[in-house]
Formats: C-alpha cells, structure tokens, sequence
DNA sequence: AGGCCTCGAGTTCC
DNA sequence: CTCGAGGCCT
C-alpha cells in the first residue's frame, strides 16, 4: 500500500505525498504560516477547512513516523496527558507589578518624577499600550524555539504552563527569522476576547456546566487546567509587551523597536499602541483609547505607559517591587449601590476587632459580593457609614470588595450607627482599644477566645508556615469546636481513631492528613518561627531572625540586645519577640512541637564575627586606600550599619580628606571620629 | 520632625 | 489589595 491511499488528494499542492518526509515537512511549513496569518496577522490565508484537512494529515503523517514528531510541530497545540500538578519555575528576572495611577493628577507626578529621574527639562517620549485584563506570562525561546512557558506567580517564582501555552494558537512555537538570539524570555499577557468568551460560556451552558464570571477568569481557569487537552479547546490569545533575559542577541534601543522586533519574528504584538511626547501626549492616549474600549475585541482595565528609550528605563530604576519608568493608568474600578444589611465584626488571630458590611448581594465586574471589609472604627466613622445604608461599592484592584461611600439622598431615618462592641461576641473578654491605636483589641487571648485560637491555628498550617495541606478552616473548626485541637502541637497527637469522629472525614482522608502532617514535620527554621504567629513578626522579619540566631536555642536564650541588632528590627518588635519567648506557656508549647519530631537543619549563628552589630556609621570625605562603597561593604560585613547623615545615634563618624559639615555636626554631637586607619583597627578586633 | 519604604495583618470570592 | 505601624533616612 502507497503512502497516496492514506491521506487522499485532498491537499492538492506541496510535494508529492510519496515522499512522506518532505510531505510532512512542508505540511508543517505550511500550517505555520496559515495559523500565523489567521492568529497573529488577523487576515486568514486558506479556508478553514482546509487548514484542517491538512492538519489531519499531518497528524496521521506523525503517528505512522514518530521520529518526524518535533516540539514545535503545529499538532502539539492538541494537549497532552494530564499533569499530576504544576512545577515551579523561577524567573531569571524577576516579573515585576507597575504602579497605578487613577487621576490625572497622578500621571503628571508620574512625568515629573521621570523628569526628576533623568535630570532633563526635555519631553519624555513615552511608548503607550493597552493593559490587558489577563494573566502575565513568561515565554522562554532557545535559539528561536518555545521551550517553557511560566505563569507570573509571585513575581519570582512560577508554575510551569509550558504544554498548556503550546496550545495557544497565536503564540509561535518557532520564532522566524535567521540570528535568532540563543534565549529570549518573551513577556505578555495570554488573554481570551470577548467574542470567545461569550462562545465559550454558551458552551458551558448547553453541557450544563458552571459558566465563567469574566473574560479574565476563563482565561486563568483555562491556562491552569491540568489537562491541556482542555486548553486547548479554548480560544486563547497573546500579546507581548516585555522582555526577561536575553542572551546572544543585542537589546533594541527602544521599547517601541522591541515590539517591532517582536512583531518581525512573528511574536503578536497589540497594534493599538503609540510613542508620544509628555504628560499630554500621555493624557491623549489614554482619553483616545477609553473612547474605543467598547468596541476592542477584548477587555482592558487601563493602559501602560513606558519610558520608551531603555537606557533611560536603566537609569530609572526600580523602587521595591515596581520600575520607575512605568505607570499603569486604570480606568475606574466599575461600582455598584447596595444596601448595607448589617455591620458584624470579626476577631483575627492577634484579637483584632474588624468591621465587616454584611451587604444585600450585587454584582460588581461579574462576581457577587456579599461582605465588604471596613477595615476599623475610625474608617466606619469617616466614610459615616450606618446600617440600613445605601452604599457604593467596587472591588479594589478588581479583587477585593470596598466600601466606597454611602448615599447621603439615600440615607434611612432608621439608619442605625455602628457601635464597637465592649465584649468580644466569641469569648465575652473586653474588647480594649489603645489611645493612639487604630484597631480595637480582644483582650483574651488565644487561651482564652476561641477565634483567636482559630485564628492561631490557621496561621500556624497555611502554606507559608508549615504548610499542612488539607487543613484548611472547614476542618480546624471542627477541631476546634470538638476539643481535639488546641494548641499547635495537638494537631501532631491526631491519630486515625480521633478523625473518624468528624464530618466528612472517611479513612482516605483522615490518612492524607496524617501524611501531610508527617511531611510537615520536616521543615525551616524560619517556616517554624513564623508559624509561631509572634507579634509583628512575619514571613520577612522570621527568615532574619533565623539567619541570625541559626539555631532555635540561640533565639530562645537571645537578649533584647541581640534581637536589636537583627536587621529591621527595632525596639517595638525586639519586646514584642522578647514578652512571646519569656511566656511559660509559650516556650511549653515549642518544646512539645520539639518532642512531635518538627525538625529543620540547624545553622550557627551568623558567624561573620558581628562585632560591629547594632553600631551606626557615617562615611565622610575621601579616605586614602578604600572606596566609599568598599568600607560601607566591610562595615556591613562585620554586622555595621551605614547611615548618611549624622544623628545623636550615629555610633562613628569615619573621616577622610575634604570632611565637611558632617565631621563638624560629629564634633558637635560629640559622636566618635574614625580615619581609615581607626575603622581598620575596629574591623579587625573580634570581640 | 517629617517622609519614604517595607512589613505585617486582615480581607473577598471561587 | 489596603491600611497602619515600625524602622530608617534626610
């Protein structure tokens, strides 16, 4: 049998179907070219049927020859086997959020600050395009091909979407072009259009199935399916905007030339996008474009505006998590007017006493909202909110509910004002506001007010702190409420026997539980400290605290001296460590997780010999042999501190030639004077 | 003393 | 995400 009676005549064109090699190969060729033309250019280049005829042929073509199979064949964007779950990818450059503005008043600070940064009175030329309301995505090209998509996560670390992303038709599994760098991480935005959104929920309708609130939320549910074989069934799109790493290839000049190069490969880039001059060029893009969002094909929440020269970007910089030299200008948040039906407070684990609006349910940007945080006392009484209130509300950053105003036409004779309970409703302990505190406290604590135990406990199983899966609040409640929990270490003495006696809880969960607890066991010094829910201590101050001390029994025996010497921490939180360590109670509770086998791998202290820990310098004038950044590095080193200016807590002053005004504040102060040679001396002596 | 930045804590909905 | 508060710089 010919290889001609497989696939027919169909497909009339290309070399002869004999030669099944080069029939794939051109097969391949071929289907690139025509998806890129319908997906990327918008401007189909054959009907679609027969685009699949020759689609199918490849297929068969591949399943009678595995080894024509490559990655970037077009009949991978099908989906594969299921994933067990995600695995995680770190970013080689971090994927960073953008600063938003909402007024125009913010935008004109935006362009000062630009100006600011660069020192120049010139017009900035900013590169514009649309925000899309999507997910960010990673896209790793070596030489020219797709080899790993990663989702946004964190910013730093996130999950491998690589089969999920081959099945998103727009996105190149190829890059064209000759000179294609060796890796090229591709930035942007995986979205779905309105008109596939629409498709897709009448879909979901006739099979009876759950319909998606918003474009934004099919498109993440679509990209986290498990199953890419799902994915692949949904209309998803791309658009690029951004680059991570790049090697083997030289970075254009501008933001606009990276979008032109993208486009030359093949990469799609939104054509709604424009470089202009100034805040004004800025503000008559933005209007420009709030004219058209009706009409574009897919959902916006803003557009971006990028300093469009990349060595200026450079120059620019970052502050924390977000560049300088970017801006996202959002459009209002949508909003809403309901009715607030009741106000409830709720108890945190710290015994915070918050404010909740129970609210009639509305529909704000597809998702109904029932309660609205109104974060404090103060807060309720500033935006004058009462219950039996008609009131404005929208979804922050269109995630979560907030009270904007009330409705003073609106207003009930009825209308009842929030009172602060005096007693806390879950344990009857006063409830105590501090002068010159913003929170109202319960005062019982976690041995005595069961939401503060709650509360605790939870804290102690979520994922950044020991991470127990499947204990989530449904069961600890329970655990809770039958007696079978109360401190963190109960949840270590939990046996078979006892889980059966709980809802929903057949043998197979009660032993995943048991397992996940088994595996928790095994963890961080740093996961273990902020399990412990110390006051003011979070994830950030606990992996200090654990890189300092290196072992628990040197942070037990620790003195307020020590912990203040800890970066960021200060005498608030240094006392706060101080009253949790010195607790009876406290130091019974972490000798019984000891017991329960939690373990991590003991460090020693930091040994870099911190002599100088606690200790404040100045640097001044020009000393002879070290650098200024060389002698902050070694003061650092040695547990230092480097400060600018000159205060009563400066501990030395090091002085070099041409000293000025901060030598003389030193003497004046009557702080220490160092010169090189003295701050030599002081490095060098260990105790 | 005042302002910036970072961290902690609480929160919503699916 | 937002607010408040702590820590540190100017």
């Amino acid at each position: 049998m010919s290889q001609n009676d497989l696939f027919g005549g169909d497909a009339a064109t290309g070399p002869d179907s004999s030669d099944w090699r080069a029939r794939a190969e051109w097969l391949h060729a071929e289907l690139h070219r025509h998806a890129h033309a319908y997906y990327v250019l918008d401007n189909p280049s054959i009907p679609d049927a027969e685009y699949d005829a020759m689609f199918s042929e490849l297929q068969s073509l591949e399943a009678a020859h595995p080894e024509l199979l490559t990655p970037d064949s077009p009949t991978q964007r099908v989906g594969g086997t299921p994933l067990p779950e995600f695995s995680q990818i770190a970013h080689d450059v971090p994927m960073l959020s953008i600063n938003n503005g909402f007024l125009e008043e913010d935008i004109l600070a935006f362009d000062k600050r630009v100006r600011d940064g660069l020192e120049t009175d010139a017009e900035v030329r900013y590169a514009c395009e649309l925000k899309f309301d999507g997910l960010a995505i990673n896209l790793r090209y070596e030489k020219g091909v797709l080899t790993q998509a990663a989702t946004r996560g964190d910013g730093y670390t996130g999950e491998d979407v690589t089969a999920n992303i081959r099945t998103v038709r727009s996105i190149p599994l190829r890059l064209q072009g000759d000179s294609l760098p060796e890796v090229m991480d591709v930035r942007g935005e995986v979205l779905m259009f309105k008109a596939d959104f629409q498709r897709l929920n009448q879909r979901q309708r006739d099979a009876g199935q759950k319909e998606f609130a918003n474009p934004r939320n099919a498109a993440a549910g679509s990209l986290r399916q498990l199953d890419s074989r799902i994915t692949a069934q949904r209309s998803l799109r791309f658009f690029a905007y951004g680059i991570g790493r790049l090697e083997g290839a030289a970075l254009p000049a501008t933001h606009e030339a990276l979008l032109d190069w993208y486009s030359a490969m093949g990469v799609p880039v939104c054509a709604e996008r424009a470089v202009v001059s100034g805040a004004a060029g800025l503000l008559s893009f933005f209007s420009s474009i709030a004219t058209k969002r009706a009409q574009l094909p897919y959902e916006i929440d803003g557009v971006i505006y990028k300093v469009n020269r990349l060595d200026q970007q450079g120059v620019l910089g970052f502050v924390s998590r977000a560049p300088r030299f970017a801006l996202a200008h959002k459009f209002p948040a949508e909003e809403a007017t309901t009715v607030v039906q009741d106000i409830v407070v709720q108890i945190g684990r710290t015994g915070a006493v918050t404010p909740v609006a129970r609210l009639a349910p509305v529909s704000v940007g597809g998702v109904t909202v029932t309660n609205a945080t109104l974060h404090n006392e103060d807060e309720v009484r500033r935006k004058d909110i009462r219950i039996g209130d008609t009131v404005i509300v929208r979804r922050a950053g269109d995630v979560i509910p907030e009270v904007v105003a009330n409705v003073p036409e609106r207003r009930l004779a009825a209308a009842l004002e929030f009172v602060m309970p005096s007693e806390c409703p879950v344990c009857g302990s006063a409830i105590v506001r501090p002068e010159e505190e913003a929170v109202a406290r319960c005062s019982g604590g976690w041995v005595t007010c069961a939401a503060q135990r709650k509360g605790g406990l939870l804290h102690f199983v979520s994922r950044r702190a020991m991470d127990i899966e499947g204990l989530g609040e449904q069961l600890v409640e329970q655990l809770v409420d039958r007696g079978l929990v109360t401190t963190p270490a109960d949840f270590y003495k939990l046996g078979l026997v006892m889980l059966s006696e709980l809802d929903r809880m057949a043998q197979k969960s009660a032993q995943n539980l048991l397992d996940a607890l088994e595996k928790s066991k095994s963890t961080t010094l740093a996961r273990f400290i902020y399990a412990l829910g110390i006051r003011h201590v979070g994830e950030s101050t606990a992996k200090s605290l654990a890189k300092y001390f290196g072992n628990l029994d040197a942070l037990l025996d620790a003195s307020e001296e020590q912990i203040l010497a800890v970066d960021d921490i200060g005498p608030v939180v240094a006392q706060s460590i101080l009253n949790f360590l010195h607790d009876p109670i406290n130091r019974e509770l972490i000798a019984q997780l000891r017991v329960s086998g939690i373990h991590w791998e003991e460090g020693e202290p930091e040994q870099r010999s911190q002599h100088l820990a606690g200790k404040t310098f100045v640097l001044t004038g020009t000393l002879p042999t070290l650098k200024r950044d060389e002698a902050a590095a070694m003061i650092e080193a040695a547990g230092g501190k480097v400060s600018g200016s000159v205060s009563k807590k400066t501990s030395y002053v090091v002085a070099g030639e041409e000293a000025g005004s901060k030598l003389a504040k030193a003497e004046e102060l009557g702080v220490a004077i160092l010169d090189e040679a003295g701050l030599l001396n002081l490095l060098e002596q260990t105790t």
